[in-house]
DNA sequence: TCCTTTGCAGATAACGGTTATCAAGAAATA
DNA sequence: TATTTCTTGATAACCGTTATCTGCAAAGGA
């Protein structure tokens, strides 16, 4: 079962976040375990706003604050991928920390994860046309999703 | 000789510029042409900030809005490539205003434009696998430039 | 040539997501 | 229990960009 697959690698990611935090003796509140949580199980790329209205559901006296220092945090420990837009619109990957494409679309403003196969390929030439060390990257391909596509 | 070369396509790329602007009769100030003469021969992709400091040593009067309000011009002309940061670290490139590979220095900033050959088949791999339509893309590799590998 | 219209320049206020600051509270440590 | 350290929540500050407005200058028509 698909379902099934994704909870066990949603509870997987949670519990490899909750060890980094314990590992380096940062204080497991309850607020960081509910966003912790949001971002674990979330595959929708949620915005800061978006963590932060599901967090208040449980706890709703937490501040906006808190959502961006738990989120600096993980950053910190590599656990969270950020993904930076230049008109504020992050977007937040919990699922997968590391760089990878993205497919981002337009309208409906949807974000998909495919796995791709030439990426280090493609970091190579880079490499050996610049000279750079590529350490890491951000690839993202811009466009319409198959929903958006049907409805103009 | 390659300094002649760049010469020679700085220059047919100020004349696009120029073209398209007079074509859509919108008017040819001095502040304008200076700002597009800045983008079209500028290999450094500099920021609104670099620009504003050029124009001034010409036209000490010019204004930070004005130097805005023609990238935007630009922008809408699809003459000059915005590649905006999400710590507000915008940069631009007048030279190659279409979508294409970067690498970006994290120390100096600096950032180069290599041919790269199989972007077309990344991008159709894309499209196979997430069923989006991609119609632009934005793909920067981060790392060190030979310079700053060599003085840490 | 004069006049009207339109567009642009310059100055500055407003905007908004993020960061910094700080007082109050809670958890760890002794 | 006392003390230290960390975290929360509220809010001010930040800063690149955008919006607004006034005055000016170029284009086009009588």
């Amino acid at each position: 079962m698909k379902n099934q697959e994704r909870s066990l690698r949603h509870e997987s990611r949670l519990n490899q976040m909750l060890s980094r935090v314990r590992d380096r003796h940062f204080r497991l509140t309850p607020q960081r375990m509910a966003i912790l949580q949001i971002l674990a199980n979330s595959e929708e790329h949620p915005t800061v706003e978006d963590i932060y209205q599901q967090v208040k559901t449980r706890f709703p006296t937490t501040s906006l604050a808190t959502v961006y220092k738990t989120i600096a945090l993980l950053k910190e420990l590599d656990e969270v991928l950020e993904l930076g837009f230049p008109d504020g619109s992050n977007r937040y990957d919990g699922n997968r920390p590391y760089p990878h494409p993205h497919a981002i679309c337009t309208k409906c403003k949807k974000i998909m994860d495919p796995e791709i196969s030439s990426v280090d390929e493609l970091s190579e030439e880079m490499r050996q046309k610049t000279g750079y060390t590529i350490s890491f990257h951000r690839l993202d391909f811009f466009g319409l999703c198959p929903e958006c596509q049907d409805k103009p």
